[in-house]
DNA sequence: TAGGTGTTTGCAACCAGTTGCAGAGGCGAA
DNA sequence: TTCGCCTCTGCAACTGGTTGCAAACACCTA
C-alpha cells in the first residue's frame, strides 16, 4: 500500500538515487530529472519515509516533550503553544506523560528506542537532576520552567522565581498590606522554594510586618481551598502571596466559601497569569511569567543544541510582572 | 554513541540474529543464548532501535493523536487521560495541533511519513470527514468525541449528544423552567447541531414553554460570555442550557457582571462536567460525559484496528448522567 | 548404530532510504 | 581533435534491525 522510493524510479525511469537526490536539499540533480521525480512522486502520492531516512541521517525530527503537570491548567497554552512551535520549525512532539513516578530511566529508554533528536522536559517541580539525566544519556535536553543554577549543567529556559518572590512582596508592602502570609506549593518544589526565598527577603527583617508562611499539599484547586481554609479558621492574614494562580483560585473559593470579601478582606496573589486568571468572574492579580517567549526560546534552544551538541549550557530567564485586577485593594 | 545489535552480538559471542530473537516475543532461542544476549546487552545499555525495527515489522507503536481544541479546559483531562491509556498500552502519542486550519491533507502526508499504526482524532468539532480521510489514506483511524452517524464509514466513540439534548431539556421542565434558552456553541458544530436537536424535540409544541435560541461564536469563556451578556440585557430566559461547561462559565460570569443572582434569577446548566466545574466557586450544574471511558474504549478500539484492518466501522456511544450542583434551583 | 524428531543457530536477503565513488556525458578552450 | 573540467547519474555499500531457510546439533527410539 504504501508507496516507496523504488516505485516513483520505476515510473519515472530514474534510478533510486536520483529520487532520493530530488527530496534531499542541496543535492547534486538536473532540472530535468527532478522534474521526471517530481511528476512520477506526484501522480504516486509518494512521500519519503521519515523513519527509514532516519536510519542513514541519524535525524527523526522527533522531540521527545515530558512533563508531570498535565492537570494545571497553565499547561493548556504550554501544550498549544509547544506543540506549534515544534510545528513550524518541522519537528514533531513525542510526548511522554510522567505522572506515575519521576524516575527518567524509563523514559530515557523510550527515547533512545525512538531516536529522538532532543528532548524538552516541561516542569516547574521536576529536580534540576531530572533533566541532566537526558544529558548523561547523550540526549540534548532543556529545562522549561526550570530552576536556574549557577552552576548549571543543562539548559533552562524560565523565570527567576526568587525575582519573583521579592516582586510579590513588594507589591503587597506598596499597598499597605502588614499582615502578610506566603501559602506555598509543595515544600519540595524548587519554585516554592525560590519564591519563598526573595518573598522573606524583602519582608522579614521589617519590625512593622508580620509574616507567616504554609504550605499546600500540591499545586491544584483542592489543595489551595484546603489550605486557605484551615489558615483562614485559625490566624488570617490580611493578605495571601499564593504559589500559583489554580493554588489561588482554590484559595479564592475557601474565602468565599466563609463569606470574606475579596479584596477587602482578604487579598490574593498569584503567579503565572494563565488564561482563566483574567476570567472576569475570577479576575485575579497574579504575576506574568512569559510563557510564550519561553516556549519559543525552549524550542530555539534545543533547536540549536541539536546543530551543535557541544555547546555549553545556559539559563536563559525571562523577566516577569505583576497584573494588576482584582484580588488586591488598589496600590496607595 | 547509540549500541547496536552488533555490538552485543559480539560481546556475547554470538550472531546478531540470535540478538534480535532474544528481543523478540515468541522467538526460538535457547535459554543459555538468551543469558548471553541479556547480559552482553544490559553491560552495554542496548536497547533495540523501535524506528529500525519498524522497517520490517511495519509496526512503529506510534499513534497520531490529532485535536484542534487545545484551549478547552476539558482538553486537561484528555491529554491526560489519552497520553496514559496509549502509554499502558506500549503505544507512543505523536501530537498534531490542528488549530491552524482544518484540512487534514498536510496531517495526514506527516503521519504516513511518520508510518504511524493508527490515528486518534479527538475533537468535537471537526466534521466526520475529517476523520474518514484518514481511513482513505489507508491510516486506521478513531474518532473521539465524534458525531454519531448512522451511515457511518469510521469508528466513533462518544456520546449521544442528541439524547443529551433530550436530557437538558427534561431536566430543565422538571425543575419547573418555562421561559427556557439553548445558548449553542458554533451553529456549524455538530455537537451543537445535535443537542440542540433533543433540546427542542422536549421543548418545541409545549405551548406553556417560551424556547429561544442563540450561539456563541466559539467554545470559549469569551464566546459565553459575550453572548449571554448579549441574551440578558435584551430579552433574558429564566434558564440557559449552554454548548459545554467553558461556556457555561463564561455564561456564569455575564450574570454576575449584571448583578443576577445563579440560580435565583437566572440558571445555567452546562455539558462536559470537566474538572473546573465542580470547583467550589463555579459549583456548575452539567451533563457529565463519560470522558474515562471514551478515551479507553478510543484506545482500545485503535488497538483493534491495527490488529484487524478489516473490521467494519462501528460507534460506541456512552450515556451521560446529569449531575446536580448549584447552577439551577432545585428539582421540585 | 542408524534413523527420526525437534530445537537452535547463522547466513543472507530484505525493509526504505542515503551517500561515496567512479564513470558518463556535455561543454569550452587549446 | 584532444584535453580538462564540471555536472549528473547509477552502482553498491551502508544504516539497524527482522526473518525464511537450511544446516547443525541434541536427544530419543528402534
Amino acid at each position: 500500500m504504501p508507496v516507496t522510493m523504488k516505485d516513483v524510479a520505476e515510473r519515472a525511469g530514474v534510478s533510486a538515487s536520483a529520487v532520493s537526490r530530488t527530496f534531499t536539499e542541496g543535492a547534486s540533480v538536473s532540472p530535468e530529472t527532478r522534474r521526471k521525480v517530481e511528476q512520477a512522486a506526484d501522480a504516486l502520492g509518494f512521500r519519503p519515509n521519515a523513519l527509514a531516512s532516519s536510519l542513514t541521517t541519524g535525524r527523526t525530527k522527533l522531540i521527545g516533550l515530558i512533563s508531570n503537570n498535565f492537570r494545571n491548567p497553565v499547561f493548556l497554552e504550554v501544550f498549544d503553544l509547544f506543540t506549534r512551535a515544534l510545528q513550524d520549525r518541522g519537528l514533531r512532539p513525542l510526548l511522554i506523560n510522567l505522572t506515575d513516578g519521576d524516575d527518567p530511566t524509563s523514559a530515557i529508554r523510550l527515547l533512545r528506542q525512538y531516536s529522538v533528536d532532543g528532548v524538552i522536559v516541561a516542569s516547574s517541580t521536576l529536580p534540576a537532576g531530572f533533566a541532566k539525566a537526558f544529558r548523561d544519556a547523550g540526549l540534548p535536553v532543556v529545562h522549561s520552567f526550570g530552576r536556574f543554577d549557577a552552576a548549571t549543567e543543562i539548559h533552562v529556559v524560565g523565570i527567576d522565581n526568587v525575582e519573583c518572590g521579592r516582586m510579590a512582596g513588594e507589591a503587597l508592602l506598596g499597598r499597605g498590606y502588614r499582615r502578610i502570609a506566603f501559602l506555598g506549593g509543595p515544600e519540595e518544589a524548587t519554585t516554592t522554594q525560590d519564591r519563598l526565598t526573595g518573598f522573606s527577603e524583602v519582608l522579614s527583617g521589617r519590625s512593622d510586618v508580620d509574616f507567616s508562611i504554609s504550605f499546600a499539599s500540591a499545586y491544584s484547586f483542592d489543595a489551595g481551598r484546603i489550605e486557605m481554609t484551615n489558615q483562614l479558621m485559625v490566624d488570617p492574614a490580611e493578605v495571601y502571596f499564593c504559589g500559583d494562580d489554580v493554588l489561588s483560585i482554590g484559595a479564592l473559593s475557601a474565602a468565599q466559601s466563609l463569606g470574606l470579601r475579596v479584596p477587602d478582606d482578604v487579598g490574593v496573589m498569584g503567579l503565572n497569569d494563565m488564561e482563566m486568571a483574567r476570567w472576569q468572574n475570577i479576575s485575579l492579580t497574579t504575576i506574568r511569567q512569559p510563557v510564550g517567549q519561553i516556549i519559543e526560546c525552549s524550542v530555539d534552544l534545543v533547536v540549536t543544541m541539536i546543530e551543535d551538541p557541544e555547546r555549553l549550557p545556559e539559563a536563559r530567564l525571562f523577566p516577569c510582572q505583576v497584573v494588576e485586577r482584582g484580588t488586591l485593594r488598589p496600590a496607595r
